[in-house]
DNA sequence: GTATTTTGTTTAGCGTCGGCACAAAGACAG
DNA sequence: CTGTCTTTGTGCCGACGCTAAACAAAATAC
C-alpha cells in the first residue's frame, strides 16, 4: 500500500498479487471507510489502450492520525493523513515542563484543539520521544534532553492523557524519534522498496540508529537495539565518551564535535545542530570547515562500515548533520565504507541523505495507521 | 512445532491458539504423512481427571532430510529426522579436493548410500558450509578453509549432484555453517524459545556469528551478516588482522590467539581449536592458561558487548572455543558484558554455552524440512 | 461499425477455520 | 457398582476470504 501515489485497481492486482476481483473489494471497502477517494471521470491513459482505469487516491479529507514529538527545546503536534502526509500543524511549543505528566497533557491538549479546529475523526495517536524505549513497557530509558526521570512510564502517561481528551481510535504509540523518523522514511522517504533499511542520525547532541527490516521497525528483544553510538571510531586517541570508553561515533560525530574539530565557538543562540548544519553548507570553501567534514566522514565511515558488517543493509540513510556530511561529500564517505567493511567492493552500499522533513511526527502517524493497514475491516461504523 | 516433544492434541490446541477440531485434522494429517506417530495405548496422566490423551511423537521410522557439513578436514554427512534427531551417520571422510564440484559430488553419494542403506524417504537435502553464503544466489563468498575458489556456485552445483543421484523432495539448501548451528540450537538446543537470539563461535581458525530472530536466520540483504570478526576488541596494541585493522575479535579470540596467550607452542597433530579446548578443560590450574582464559574473556565480552549494543538480543550462545570459555568463568564473562553495554545492569543478556554437537548438519536439515513445516499439505503422495 | 483490449463487477465455488454437538474414556462421589 | 463430572477427540455446519470465470463497460484499432 506504500507504493506511490494514486494507483488503479488495475496496479493493485498485479502489485498485490490478487485477483480484480479482491481488489475491487478492497477499493470499495477503503472508500467506505473514507480512508481513499474514487476518481469519478475515468483517466484516459494517452497511447494505452483497453477501458481507462479510476484513479485511487488518499482522501485529503479522511481520517487522520495524530502525531506528536518531544524534543529538547519543546514539542510538536500535527495531524497526519494515510501516506504520510501532514494535514494540519500546531505551532511549536517551547515550554518544557519538566514533568512528562505535564508536557504530554500539554501535548494533547494541542492534538485535541487541531482536531476539533479541523473536524477530523482520529484513526490514534502516535508519540515520537528521544529516548530509547523499552518494549514491551513503553518507558522512556535515557531522556536526557528532556530532564525526565530515567524509566518514566512514557506510553502509559500517553495514554491517559489521550482517553483524558477523549481521543480514541486506536490507542496511542510510543516510539524513539529515530525508530520511527527510519519508519518514515522506508514508507514514505528515502527507504522506500529497501529490504534492510539502516538509518544514522544525530540529534542535537549524540548519535542514534535505527534499523527496518522487511518493512517493520527492529527494536531489538528489549527495545534497545541499535545504540550505535558507541561504536569505537577513533582507536588511537578519541574524546572521553560518558559510557567509559573514548572514541565513540557520539562523540566523535556529533555536532558539537563537528564545530570543535573545524575550530568554532559553539554559540548559544542557536541549538549545535543548526550551528554545525549551517558551517558545512555555508563554508566548505573554508579550510578548517572542509578538514573537520573529512575528518568526520573519516570517522562516521568507519562506524558504518562496523554496521554493514554486522547488519549487512542494502540501503543506509543519514540524517541530522550527517545527511549534510553525506551531501558534501558522498564519494569519501563511500569510499571509507567499503575500504572499512568486509564486502566493500562487492557489496558496496548506498548511502543516501533523508528525505523527510518532519520524519518523526510521519512515523508516529504511521504507528498509528498500522492497525488500519493490518486489518482495514475493524474500522468499520 | 518445536516443543519439546511427545505433546497431545490438547497441547496442540493451547499452544497454536487453535481449536480442538483443527489440532487434530492436523495430527491426522501428519499421521498420514508418516511425519508423526499417535501412541495406540492412551497415556494415563497421574492425578489429571477426564480423558487421558494420546501422545504425539515423530516417526523414528518416517522420511529424513540428508544433512551434510563440508569443514576444512573434509566432510561429513547424515540423515536427520524431522525434529533434529540425528538417525543415521556417514563415517567422516578426510579427503577432500580442491574442486568443489568432485567435493559435493562425494557428499551426495555418501547421502545416496545412506538412504539406499536405510530405505527411508527424503524430504530435502541441506549443506552446510564454512563460508558467507551468498543470498540468493547461494555463491560461497570467502571458502578460505577449503581452498576453493572465491564465488563458487556451491548452491547451484548442490543442486546438480542432487538431481543428478536422484534425490529429490523439496530440493537442496545451503547455507553458512555458524548459520546453521544457530538455527538448530534455536529449534532444538540452548537458544528454544529465544526471540533475538545471537550465536558467536569459533571455529578452528576465526569468529563467526549468526541472528535468529523469530525463529527465522537473518542473513542480511545478501547474506553477508553478522560477520562480527572483525569488531575491534583490542584497542591499544592489537595483532594485525587481515582485514587490515588491528585488534579484531577475529584474531584476538579464536584458538591460536589463545594457545599463544597461554604461551603454548602449537603442535600438527590435532586441530588449533582441538588443542585450545583440551588446554582449557585440562589446565586450568595452571596460572598461564588460566590468565590467558582471562584475557580471552575480557576481549569476547568487550566484542560481544558492542554486539549487544546494535543488536539487543534476549539470550547468547557460544560455541567453539567461546563454548569452553564461558564454561570456565561465566562470571566474569557475564561482568564485562554487563559493564561494556549500555544497559548492561537493567538488561542483563543470557549467555549460555551450546548445547548440539552437530548443530551444523542438523541445520543443514531444518533448512530441507522448512518447506514441510511450513505447509505440510504439499507433501501429501 | 465491428473487433480487440483492458478494466471493473457480479456470481459461483472452493478451502480453511471456528463453533457446536456428540462420543469416548477416565476420575470421583455416593 | 453406578451415575455424574471432567477432559479429550471427532464429525458437521456455517461464516469468511479468496479465486476463477463469466459478464459488462469503455476506450482504441481497423
Amino acid at each position: 500500500m506504500h507504493t506511490g501515489r494514486a494507483p488503479t485497481r488495475a496496479v493493485l492486482t498485479s502489485e498485490l498479487g490478487v485477483t480484480r476481483a479482491t481488489a475491487g473489494a478492497v477499493a470499495t471497502e477503503l472508500e467506505a471507510l473514507r480512508l481513499i477517494k474514487v476518481d469519478q471521470r475515468p483517466h484516459a491513459a494517452a497511447g494505452h489502450q483497453g477501458r481507462p482505469s479510476h484513479r485511487l487516491s488518499v482522501n485529503p479529507d479522511g481520517p487522520v492520525a495524530l502525531a506528536a514529538q518531544v524534543h529538547a527545546d519543546g514539542f510538536r503536534a500535527a495531524l497526519v493523513g494515510l501516506g504520510g502526509r501532514i494535514v494540519a500543524t500546531a505551532p511549536d511549543c517551547m515550554d518544557v515542563p519538566a514533568d512528562p505528566q505535564a508536557v504530554l497533557a500539554a501535548v494533547v491538549e494541542a492534538g485535541a484543539q487541531l482536531l476539533r479546529e479541523t473536524g477530523r475523526r482520529c484513526v490514534g495517536a502516535g508519540l515520537a520521544v528521544p529516548s530509547a524505549v523499552a518494549e514491551p513497557g513503553g518507558e522512556a530509558l535515557n531522556p536526557l534532553h528532556l530532564a525526565w526521570p530515567a524509566g518514566a512510564e512514557v506510553r502509559r502517561i500517553w495514554g491517559e492523557c489521550l482517553t483524558e481528551a477523549g481521543i480514541g481510535g486506536y490507542g496511542g504509540f510510543t516510539g524513539n524519534d529515530i525508530n520511527l523518523a527510519a519508519l518514515a522514511e522506508h514508507r514514505h522517504g528515502a527507504g522506500q522498496g529497501a529490504k534492510d533499511l539502516l538509518c544514522v542520525a544525530t540529534g542535537h547532541r549524540g548519535v542514534g540508529g535505527a534499523l527496518v527490516l522487511d518493512g517493520r521497525l527492529h527494536t531489538g528483544s528489549a527495545g534497545l537495539a541499535l545504540e550505535v553510538g558507541h561504536l569505537t571510531v577513533c582507536p588511537d586517541e578519541g574524546a572521553p565518551c560518558h559510557c567509559g570508553s573514548r572514541g565513540c561515533l557520539d562523540v566523535e560525530t556529533d555536532p558539537l564535535a563537528f564545530l570543535t574539530a573545524a575550530g568554532r565557538e559553539p554559540g548559544p543562540e542557536v541549538s549545535l545542530l543548526q550551528q554545525a548544519r549551517d558551517l558545512v553548507r555555508s563554508s566548505m570553501d573554508d579550510e578548517a570547515v572542509r578538514t573537520a567534514v573529512e575528518v568526520l566522514i573519516d570517522r562516521l565511515g568507519l562506524g558504518l562500515a562496523g554496521l554493514v558488517n554486522i547488519l549487512n543493509p542494502d540501503r543506509i540513510i543519514l540524517g541530522g548533520l550527517h545527511r549534510d556530511l553525506v551531501e558534501a561529500d558522498p564519494e569519501r564517505l563511500h569510499g571509507v565504507v567499503a575500504r572499512r567493511s568486509l564486502w566493500g567492493r562487492s557489496g558496496a552500499v548506498p548511502i543516501v541523505p533523508s528525505t523527510l522533513d518532519h520524519g518523526s511526527l510521519v512515523g508516529a502517524a504511521e504507528l498509528a495507521w498500522q492497525p488500519i493497514l493490518d486489518d482495514p475491516l475493524r474500522l468499520v461504523g
